[in-house]
DNA sequence: TTGATTTTTGGAGTCACTATGACTTTAATG
DNA sequence: CATTAAAGTCATAGTGACTCCAAAAATCAA
């Protein structure tokens, strides 16, 4: 399972082309920028740039960091309930964030601002609710067609997305962890649809 | 009332529009139609169907029913439970949607199938979560940027798109209110994180 | 009818993206 | 070390969605 040194030259190539996009991003916008520009502006063609990336939207998209997230998920005890997994990973990716947590939120911004990126977010979250579709149909022994296992599944999906997208918000001050806490608590109460108010103090746990 | 003859006109000429659209994604996909074939079949210039629909998607995307849901959700009673609205609204949804629910089944598939359909349709999601969140927001007092409640209204609009996801999948097989009540259901049971299986009619352990 | 106001339209242009084929670099082998 | 095949890069020439603009045509108000 050598990792070639093509595949790691390629790596660095994208990574190489994304932060240059991304900084032309950050200077004068998305939609303002041009694939030719980014292509200049990293010393490469047009042609290698659709060569690394599917689209424009992908620059902002892809994330490196992905398939570690994924591999961790994967990777917690199968016993273990799905909320518990998923509170865990997710202090665990705090912890990895903060090295380059600067254009992790950067990146979120362009998210949140540009509508075809957050159009393609979306999108893409169907694939996270696929991956805790798998793993909550493993783990409950119900069929992964299940209704109201994709229903879990989305709405634990949906929970997390908010909570990162606060995260975003707020521009990291907030730890992405006790956001998610935060978040599947809710989840866990019902969505509290029935006990309204109680409007103003909160007890939190956990710092 | 007093919708003047223009508006009325225009109505027209855009739903006259998206019938020849969708007739054609029909015959030929979405991808596959050109903006220039839909305007020749529409008998209009490619110009005017722009001044109708923004994009292309817009076309697919648009619903002629979604002031009167939106209206009938607005409209229920102020103390109603959330839960309770939306089950209600769903229900005479149902009833209204008969008449031609060939047609909307239909766009419904393409929004399941197209990518760029999907992720339009994840982004127009926000808007209804948006109209969930005010609606909380009034009923339990709490502010509209409350973190759990936008949790909450997101959980929740997560929980219908499965379901009428479900709905398009099964053809209208199922109806779309009981689908929804059953969506509604796992959330209020907190999507059931703890409780693993009772796969079918088995061992049930506490809820 | 006249004049104002929309609505429709054609045309020129931009930009993301595809397809293709040639050219260059790299890795692997004898 | 030379050869070759694969992989990577690039220029060129599209296509199609979408914008901008200004002129014609239809509609309406007085």
């Amino acid at each position: 399972m050598a990792v070639g040194l093509r595949e790691r030259k390629k790596q660095k190539t994208r990574e190489s082309i994304q932060r240059t996009a991304l900084r032309l991003f950050e200077k004068q916008g998305y939609e303002e920028t041009t694939i030719e520009q980014i292509a200049a502006a990293a010393e490469i063609s047009e042609s290698t740039f659709f060569n690394y990336f599917p689209t424009k939207e992908d620059v902002v998209l892809y994330d490196a960091y992905d398939p570690v997230a994924i591999r961790m998920f994967l990777e917690r005890p199968k016993d273990e309930p799905l909320e518990v997994s998923l509170r865990e990973v997710l202090k665990n990716l705090t912890v990895l964030f903060e090295s380059d947590e600067r254009m992790i939120l950067a990146r979120g911004r362009f998210f949140f601002e540009v509508p075809a990126l957050r159009a393609r977010l979306w999108d893409e979250l169907e694939r996270a609710q696929e991956l805790i579709l798998e793993l909550l149909a493993k783990r409950t022994g119900r069929r992964a067609d299940d209704f109201e296992l994709r229903v879990a599944a989305r709405v634990v999906t949906a929970a997390i997305l908010e909570a990162s997208k606060e995260w975003m918000r707020s521009n990291g001050r907030s730890s992405l962890a006790e956001l998610g806490n935060r978040a599947l608590d809710v989840v866990e109460s019902g969505a509290r649809l029935r006990s309204p108010a109680r409007a103003k103090p909160r007890a939190r746990r956990r710092a």
